[in-house]
DNA sequence: AACGTTGTCGCAAACGTTTGCATAAGAATA
DNA sequence: TATTCTTATGCAAACGTTTGCGACAACGTT
């Protein structure tokens, strides 16, 4: 590859018979420079095909415009929908993202979130690892760069913090069984304590409160890895029951879909003798049979807010107080596995 | 946040009374600086937590090892793999990634093209939006920057391209359904012509071919946008002829799980009456009843194949010749649509 | 006629790093 | 002892851009 240099600022100036000031300033819109200057210069600058080396640019005025982003595994749809909406906002601001996958490992997370300071971005968005225990490195980061942490999060890092009603939304699944009728509402859950798992157990628990159900611990099971083959092993032991729920209420919508493929298996009616909510709007919530009554969480939203307070906090650093956790409303897909016309 | 600057050679080196070009050669381990010093640099350069600053480096020595990447849509399982792929080897080999996302739209990826040479990274991955037409965009960006195309490619520009093995994938696959005793196979394309569809469907045409069966136009199905949607609508055409097929290839997994829907919704036996093979092996395939056999696509291996052809190209700029197109073995896996033990 | 104002533009420094070249001291050789 | 060779270090330039400050006209105002 013939590796032509890029046109610079001196080229232009030379050309022109200005000073390099005069072409930069005349670029950038600078009033103090003559209408008829700019004219000429924007057009040799065309002409010539000149972009400015952001490199420079960055090294210059120690701004980057780069926002690193650290997810836990990015081929989850739920977390690719959130990147979507990250790279959206982040272009339509003039920003440019840089992603790495801590793929849940703790140490690894530390080591890119160093290299992303190092790099030089402007700021940070993160969804945490799982068993993130180690949050000395993650403070100390956060004393020189703007943090916003989205979904995954933890309420030991004071930044702001953007996720979904997470409590509202599992106690609004769960009333809707209530309003079915159901009196026996199981719940598959995550043993860890994992953030987003306690909050919806505590929606579980309100909505039962609330609805004056007694709460029975032989209903509620949990389990390190909250996925299909679990959910599917989790059920059963509920059927092994002597007195089965009539409900379950799965904080996943894999575990509610290895719920399924497993009452399918032991006959089971649904959602007459037992019904199924999920939580995630999967695309799998749509394909299995019946189709799942899951939480649409709107990833795409989620990404697009994240970057709008990563922004605020980078163009304005002095507003400390800005700390804040900002909940995004969801709402519940009605669909076979809860209903029967 | 109390935006204290990071330390800086110069610092270094005023602590030290050395100069900074020795702290420079220091910490990278020149042969010219004694091992006694080097020792008192290094140390001294963990106790205050150096770091180099990337972007004067790489403004330096104009190599930033940022490798860009444009893909049509990250939230994609196929796709988001195969930047799993891309983000474990870039990772590995020290390179970071920056990812934008085309949205399919040719204007936008030309856009990116630009931006991401301007920003001055090492080389550029891309797969292509739907519909590329304008090349010589993109051709220009080649003259200055290492390029390799993965998944939607093309063969008009001239760079190592990475796909799997379409046609033969699709070959055998539709050669498992000849070895069922299937006669009459039906195939859900793209109108568009696609660079993965066209092979697929020449493989389907080979496969055919291959075993003496009539090519039959009425059981070419087309579509523009292949989607679950189009795949049961097709699917009803199908079973609308007069001489049904008595098994569907869908050029992709969404496709074939339409068709298996309506399959069901006109109470065909699935396999025994009609077969169905998809491709993809998306995470869907499993969900369905019944499971569909399809074509497993290795992503990650994709992502890390591309990644270390860009870097060789990256690294050895010299090798005009080496362009090649890579093809990544795939594997059909047989499960409950297309079989019966 | 002297002054202040305004509009254009250039000079030069600065950002942090790498690297070719020069330099100094000491070691080895003649 | 004089010379050349190592070894270890420093000087200064360079990468492309932005920006504070100063220079210099050409005005209009007293």
């Amino acid at each position: 590859m013939a590796k032509k240099r890029t046109t610079t600022l001196k080229e232009l100036a030379n050309e022109l018979k200005l000073s390099i000031s005069t072409v930069s300033r005349a670029l950038n819109d600078h009033p103090d420079i003559s209408p008829a200057t700019k004219e000429i210069v924007k057009n040799l600058a065309k002409k010539k095909h000149y972009a400015p080396n952001l490199f420079a640019r960055g090294f210059r005025s120690q701004e980057t415009h780069i926002l690193g982003v650290i997810v836990p595994n990015i081929s989850h749809l739920f977390t690719s929908t959130i990147l979507k909406g990250i790279l959206e906002e982040a272009e339509f601001r003039g920003y440019r993202v840089i992603i790495s996958e801590s793929q849940n490992n703790e140490s690894k997370q530390i080591e890119m979130l160093k290299t992303m300071t190092q790099f030089g971005v402007d700021g940070i968005l993160m969804s945490l690892a799982k068993k993130t225990a180690a949050l000395d490195a993650i403070l100390q980061i956060l004393n020189h760069k703007p943090m916003v942490l989205f979904d995954k999060v933890s309420d030991k890092i004071p930044c702001t913090q953007i996720v979904i009603d997470e409590e509202e939304a599992a106690y609004n699944a769960v009333e809707h069984l209530i309003n079915l009728g159901k009196k026996r509402i199981a719940i598959l859950k995550e043993t860890e304590n994992s953030f987003n798992s306690e909050k919806r157990y505590a929606g579980y628990l309100r909505a039962l409160r609330n609805n004056e159900i007694a709460i029975d611990e032989k209903i509620i099971l949990s389990t390190e890895d909250i996925s299909l083959k679990n959910g599917s092993r989790l059920t059963r032991m509920l059927l092994s029951l002597k007195k089965r729920p009539d409900a379950i209420f799965a904080i996943t919508d894999n575990a509610a879909i290895g719920a399924i493929k497993a009452l399918h298996k032991f006959n089971v009616k649904i959602p007459q003798e037992i019904a199924v909510v999920g939580f995630s709007n999967s695309v799998n919530s749509t394909i299995i049979q019946p189709a799942l009554t899951t939480v649409d969480q709107p990833g795409d939203r989620i990404g697009r807010t994240a970057v709008a307070y990563l922004i605020k906090e980078i163009e304005n650093p002095d507003n400390d107080e800005a700390i804040k956790t900002v909940e995004i409303k969801t709402s519940l897909l009605v669909r076979d596995s809860s209903f029967t016309a």
